[in-house]
This record gives C-alpha cells, structure tokens and sequence, in this order.
DNA sequence: CGGTTATGTATAG
DNA sequence: TATACCTAACCGC
C-alpha cells in the first residue's frame, strides 16, 4: 500500500545495500521461477524508481520490474552494516516491512530466514536479503521496455530531473477533475489516495475542479507542495502532511507524531477539519475513497 | 476465526 | 462502472 515515497525508499536501499553484489535469486512461492532462475547469481547493478515502478538492473541487462499494487510489500533482513542503511526512521512502515533482526550478541549473519507466507521473490546476498509479497507487477523486461514505460509516465515529484511545466500542462490539458488526475500515473508520477487528499486540502482545491479551470499558480503550488511532501516522505518513511501547530498532540520529531494527528484530511471522516471546524466529508472519486473539508474547498 | 479494509491497476463490458 | 487480482493487518465475535 505504498505511495511513490516508498518505492524510492526501497530503490534507494537495494542501491546502497544489493549494488555490485551477486545474488541469489529464488521464488518460494513459485509464481516466478522461471524468472528467478535467470536472475540467480546475477550482480545488481543499479535500482531506480519513477512514481510508484521499481527497477532492479542486473548486468546482463535485464531488468525486473515490480509494482506493489495495493498489498504488496518488501521485506529486508541481514547484517548489521544493512540494517544500519535499512532501519533509520521508525521501526515498521507501510511497504517495506523491515524485520527486526536477533543479533543478540553481534551475531554473524547467517543467512536469510524460511520463506514465511507466500513470497514471490527472495533476493540473497552476502550480507543481506530481500522478501517481496503480493506484487501486482513482477516481470524481467528489457531496458528499452523500462524506459517505454517510464516515457509515458507523468513527471515525478521525487525525480529532481522533473519539469513542473509538465505537470501543470498535462493536468490543464483535459476537463477531468482535478482530484481525478492526481491519481492518473500519466499526469503525475507517484501520488496516491494520501498524498491527492492531503495536497488538494494544503492548496485549498475543490477537488471536482476540472483540470482545464485550473489556475497556473495553484497548479504549480500544487506540485512545489507534492515536491515538499513527497520527499519528506522519503525521509520520514511515513506520509505526514500537518504542520505541527495543527496537531492535537504536543509537538513531536516524526517518529513521535502519532497517526491520527499525521493528516489533514485523510481517513477523517467526520472529524473537525483541523483548520476550521467543518466536518470532514468523504465521496467515491475513482473508485477510491476521497477526503476533503467542504468549506477550506469549497467550490 | 471470519469479515473488512488497504497508501493500486488492468481489463471487461 | 464493475470486477479481478492476491496478501496481510485489523477488528469484532
């Protein structure tokens, strides 16, 4: 259930800890033997992510592709230098579930655990390993097929490389809601059902505004906020969109914001909207549940 | 233990 | 718009 924060997050991990190393390559649950078996004993050579795609480049050149979909999950494990790169932050997020390893007394690493539940990939290194669960999307492709795929993806806000003009055209270019093309991976890379609730609410945005009505400045306030909250994401390892003079709680580092105070809008349904007390609505939009405060954006 | 829910997308009609 | 996909956490009994 990850949002394109996570996914960068994973990239970056398989980066810093499976980069240059061989690995083993197997499928406990065997949906995806075939596919492991030409990746066993492969050295990673990169890991890359464009909104919610990962990619994990091998040196012969292929490329496996995983999208996590709505339950997917990775799952990491291993010595003590990659828990050091995998466990900063708080000890349990959504996506990429790192399992706290038993090194009772320095232990030596001794290689990963029996598989636990359906896993669809296992990646084992030296030091470390790597558990993937429930993908929507997990095939070996090829580069020029990666890049297809990300060339028709919308710009992302965590690809420092991006062009907001590109967003602000793409979502002014058709009459559809905007609440609808922030969820649309064509206009924008990334975002998910929290962060579209939370940016339209931070920018005051009815969300059935059609794209085309869209002002330019709200539209590229709008991305510079996504910019903002999606890296903080990559920092945080959690979504937190409230400034901190807006929670009920006392003020607190990431880790010590407690989850209900971590929105705005999102899942609160009925509650007093933090800003100005109107109570918090909820309507399908997409087939996906939508969150907004009538009154801060109001048509 | 069973039903519900989920930060997503593809496909059918 | 509806449904399928396919996994685990959570909640109420």
């Amino acid at each position: 259930m990850p949002e394109g924060h996570s996914i960068h997050r994973i990239a970056r991990q398989f980066a810093s800890v499976f980069a240059g190393e061989a690995l083993r390559v197997s499928s406990p649950q065997g949906r995806f033997a075939a596919g492991a078996e030409r990746l066993d004993g492969g050295v990673l050579t990169g890991a890359r992510a464009h909104g919610k795609q990962l990619f994990l480049e091998f040196h012969n050149e292929l490329v496996l592709r995983v999208h996590l979909g709505l339950y997917g999950a990775w799952s990491f494990g291993g010595d003590s230098r990659f828990q050091g790169a995998s466990s900063i932050g708080a000890p349990r997020r959504i996506g990429e579930r790192e399992t706290a390893h038993d090194d009772g007394a320095a232990s030596v690493y001794a290689g990963p655990p029996p598989p636990v539940g359906a896993v669809r990939v296992r990646l084992a290194s030296a030091h470390g390993w790597a558990d993937l669960r429930g993908p929507t999307a997990c095939e070996l492709i090829t580069g020029a097929e990666r890049d297809a795929i990300i060339a028709k993806l919308g710009p992302d806000p965590l690809d420092p490389g991006s062009d907001p003009g590109e967003f602000v055209a793409r979502v002014q270019r058709k009459r559809t809601a905007v609440g609808l093309s922030l969820m649309n991976q064509e206009v924008i890379a990334g975002v998910g059902n929290v962060y579209r609730a939370e940016a339209l609410f931070r920018g005051r945005v009815y969300p059935w505004l059609p794209g085309a009505a869209l002002r330019d400045d709200d539209a590229a306030a709008l991305w510079e906020d996504l910019v903002f909250l999606m890296n903080d994401g990559v920092r945080a390892g959690r979504i937190i969109t409230t400034a901190p003079s807006h929670r009920e709680g006392p003020a607190g580092t990431d880790s010590g914001v407690p989850v209900e105070d971590a929105h705005y809008v999102y899942k609160r349904t009925g509650l007093a909207c933090r800003i100005c007390g109107t109570m918090v609505a909820m309507a399908e939009m997409g087939a996906r549940k939508l969150y907004w405060c009538p009154s801060c954006q109001a048509a």
